[in-house]
DNA sequence: AAGGCCCTCAACCGCCTTGTG
DNA sequence: ACACAAGGCGGTTGAGGGCCT
């Protein structure tokens, strides 16, 4: 059958696409079958529609390849498929989405990441193919405005998917009394990472030694779009709009995350990867040391950095579910509001042994409420450090020991055996961490990570947002004193984060409670299940070693620890 | 009015997974 | 165990239209 040969094939196919190859031969020409029938490309007419409709009305869906041999449908198999999932098969919606189904989106993407086939199920009627192209229309959109692409009161989480982190949700006094609370324990990392607003960084210590502007140079080398990033900093230097320093306070509680000019995720991505407390190991020092073939990870490819290609090349990024586009110059400048250079100064130029977490050395008075969250939970960490029963297998103190003693441990499961980024947040921060890793020739993160001693908890990355409600603005400081008890969190949100945000989050989101509460369950139930077992290879205890790290499994699916 | 830019959407491509022989 | 085919999935591309200058 001929499916040109009809008026309505030849008003619709322009010329080209009937009987010249497009410029594009490959896209919007012609192909070639294996049994040499020539296979059209490009637009379907409704000819080809009617064809196709008519030949599954009478086949059933299933065995594509065979539509084109039976009923003459010079379209490939795949094409056919495609066509029919995406535009003919009954039951679509069609039109714009409705705010109900971006709200469910965006919170699933918070869950799920680019996972767009298992965003479809949920939305009847929708298609992968629309919900991509919603999102990354959204993330255009929202990166230029320079808005979060996440609601503020959005909380991450270690992914459910591969490697990406989860944004889910909420937050909120909830979060504020899960940080006060003393019945919950903080990733250590949430301390370590603190960065103050100002001035006294005397926790920035536990940050990697790695400078910005080595890692400025690192990306920069590889063409990375987080020299944009770096450069607007310096605009930002200048522009003297900056505020508060967010590098590195991203598991501190992320208070103002939402002054960046990409999507929380974006912006946790970037405090995650600026500041990623590993490093304990003063050895390294240098960027260029990490090696590894490091595909970005879901949860670090939309960061500021660019989540358009892999820092090593060699990796695919995959949208972060707290990705966030590439970030262009004008999503830095348009900001209004920049995390402030000194401190990311302070942070570049401090000093890898300045810093410990040590209580003492935290100065509340620098900054708000990171700070007191930081010294409340250090005076929290130390005083439990004696009762504890644990016992830490390594001589030297170590982030998870820190977290072990401390008894800050928020899952209880045992990061400290896991001490590498693989954890269910670990995936995260391994992603975080590889956001910012020169490319290194296939290793995998853990080959550069210290070893033992950097066991800064990958669980800090498990961030878990189990807010139900947003709160108003001053709501963090009214009961960041306070101590409420909280169920577990995986991870919280600084309340600064969500102090920085309110605002933000008042205009642009409303937390759902039943998405909050269902990724909040899953998640923490699951992470929740990995023994406290000691394990000299974090990630053999998650059975990881063979995981690159842009496919690193569900965390769910991840073998448990002996 | 014309050109450029941006946005949206449909479609293709390549890779991966699964099923089958 | 292996090879191959089919299907699924996510990323990317290009056309077309609207808006702006």
């Amino acid at each position: 059958m001929n499916h040109l040969s009809t008026k309505s094939d030849t008003e619709m196919i322009p010329e080209d696409h009937m009987d010249t190859p497009s410029v594009d031969e490959g896209r919007r020409g012609k192909s070639v079958s294996k049994d040499g029938q020539v296979l059209k490309k490009g637009p379907w007419t409704s000819a080809e529609d009617a064809i196709l409709v008519e030949y599954v009305k009478e086949h059933g869906e299933g065995n594509w390849n065979a539509v084109q041999k039976n009923s003459g449908l010079s379209r490939c198999g795949k094409s056919c498929r495609l066509r029919w999932a995406n535009h003919l098969r009954p039951n679509l919606k069609k039109g714009a989405f409705t705010p109900e189904e971006e709200q469910l989106i965006i919170k699933l993407h918070a869950k799920m990441g680019n996972k767009w086939a298992q965003m479809a199920t949920q939305l009847p009627g929708r298609t992968d193919n629309e919900i991509k192209n919603f999102w990354n229309t959204r993330i255009k959109r929202l990166q230029r405005a320079g808005l979060p692409l996440y609601p503020p009161n959005v909380c991450f989480q270690a992914s459910d998917g591969d490697q990406q982190t989860q944004i889910v949700s909420s937050v909120t006094q909830h979060q504020n009394d899960i940080l006060q609370g003393n019945n919950f324990d903080f990733p250590d990392i949430v301390f370590e990472n603190l960065y103050p607003d100002h001035g006294d960084l005397s926790y920035t210590s536990s940050f990697p030694d790695v400078s910005m502007s080595s890692m400025c140079h690192g990306f920069e080398s590889q063409d990375h779009g987080y020299t944009n990033m770096m450069n607007n900093v310096e605009q930002l230097r200048d522009s003297e709009t900056i505020n508060v320093g967010y590098y590195g306070t991203f598991y501190s509680g992320l208070p103002s995350v939402s002054r960046f000019p990409f999507e929380p995720s974006g912006k946790m991505q970037l405090a995650f990867g600026l500041d990623y407390p590993y490093d304990p190991d003063a050895n390294i020092k240098n960027l260029a040391t990490f090696g590894g073939e490091i595909s970005l990870s879901h949860a670090l490819s939309n960061g500021n950095i660019s989540a358009s290609r892999p820092l090593s090349g060699a990796g695919k990024l995959e949208l972060p579910s707290l990705q966030h586009a590439e970030t262009d110059d004008s999503s830095w400048t348009a900001y209004h509001s920049t995390p402030h250079l000194e401190a990311i100064d302070t942070y570049v130029e401090s000093s890898p042994t300045a810093v410990s977490l040590q209580s003492e050395c935290i100065s509340p008075r620098s900054s708000g409420l990171l700070e007191v969250m930081l010294h409340e939970a250090q005076a929290l960490s130390n005083s439990k450090r004696h009762s504890s029963e644990k016992s830490s297998s390594s001589s030297a103190i170590t982030h998870n020991e820190m977290l072990e003693s401390s008894g800050l441990n928020f899952f209880d499961i045992g990061w400290e055996d896991c001490n590498d980024p693989i954890s269910p947040l670990g995936c995260s921060a391994a992603s975080i961490f590889n956001e910012f890793m020169p490319p290194v020739n296939g290793s995998s993160i853990h080959e550069f990570l210290p070893s033992e001693s950097t066991a800064v908890s990958a669980g800090s990355l498990n961030i878990m947002a189990v807010a139900e409600q947003i709160s108003t603005p001053n709501v963090e400081e009214k009961h960041v004193l306070s101590q409420t008890d909280f169920p577990e969190p995986e991870a919280v949100l600084g309340s600064g984060w969500l102090e920085e945000s309110s605002q933000a989050g008042k205009d642009c989101f409303v937390s759902d409670d039943a998405i909050a509460t269902l990724l909040d369950q899953d998640f923490c139930k699951d992470n929740k299940m990995v023994p406290a077992g000691a394990s000299s290879n974090p990630l053999q205890g998650f059975g990881l070693e063979s995981y690159p790290w842009n496919k690193m499994p569900d965390v769910r699916q991840m073998p448990e620890l002996p």
